[in-house]
DNA sequence: CCCGATTTAGTTGTGCACAACTAAATCGTG
DNA sequence: CACGATTTAGTTGTGCACAACTAAATCGGG
């Protein structure tokens, strides 16, 4: 990084990194919430399907840490697609702390109509594959180092 | 894009491009707030406070522009700006359906110590300035292309 | 075996995002 | 000028994100 730059050059050039992303991942919501509106599912509720269609029934914990999110969002979230009858949440026999999450008949059913969501999307981006790619390997990048930054003072 | 590839094969693909943009801007929020957290400052108000730094006294309006936000969004997080000190919204006398937000001396003070927030940012990202300049700009070609998407059906 | 530490979900409270709506001022056209 | 259309903020209701906390089950060292 060039050390010569004023903190006020920084403060116009940061304004446009992280509201950069902030806007494009809002752009993103927008897009998918007009898409699965006739699914009947918001944004995160479509996230947390696309984990149970992939790989199934599977305690709270796991679905957290694949979508990075922590009981406070799953747990009413799940309760909603519950409520929609989309999914069923039952304690473990063998450890009573942990809840397995599985897709109910409709649930998994709603698969074969989500399967036409990602054409959509892709052709609303604009983007080819594989600069899609290049996009993810970069954001992957970022939020490792994001997740493992220890912010020490300036 | 490969007209090859199965609706199964892009329900995975998709779950990373949209997911990767969603946890990159949640770990940018998380950063943002711990750095924040002593300015008093959330993510959304840190940005809307750079606007008003950068561009003065707007009224509500052309700051909803600029952030991309509505006025159910700006006007709570306004009225929490002005609780705290940092801004007041007036009326315009010329015309009475806007409102004026200005900097008060204390939040035009605030931008002193705002100064280094840039620089523990983009330590923690470990990019270097180029990077995040192309990676800006393909988030925000991303964000016009889903801006302007029509989203007629496949 | 027992009891403190850990793990796992859930709850509560705050704030953001946005759709749908209301209220009031202003504009524009006949 | 009158009056409907438009513009601008604000309000209400729903849902997500996350910090801080609680409750209950499990684990593990003495």
């Amino acid at each position: 990084m060039s050390s010569d730059s004023s903190d006020d050059d920084l403060l116009r050039l940061d304004q446009q990194i992280c509201f950069s992303l902030h806007a494009a991942s809002r752009a993103f919501g927008s897009v998918y919430r007009v898409v699965l509106k006739d699914l009947g599912l918001t944004y995160p509720q479509y996230l947390a399907m696309l984990v149970l269609w992939e790989h199934g029934e599977q305690p709270v914990k796991r679905l957290g840490e694949q979508l990075r999110l922590d009981s406070g969002t799953l747990s009413p979230l799940l309760k909603r697609l519950e409520a929609a009858g989309l999914v069923r949440r039952e304690r473990s026999a063998r450890d009573e702390r942990s809840v397995h999450v599985r897709l109910t008949d409709e649930g998994a059913a709603l698969r074969e109509r989500a399967a036409l969501v990602p054409r959509r999307i892709a052709a609303a981006t604009g983007f080819d594959v594989e600069e899609v790619r290049e996009l993810r390997t970069r954001l992957d990048r970022l939020t490792r180092a994001l997740d493992g930054a220890d912010l020490e003072g300036p």
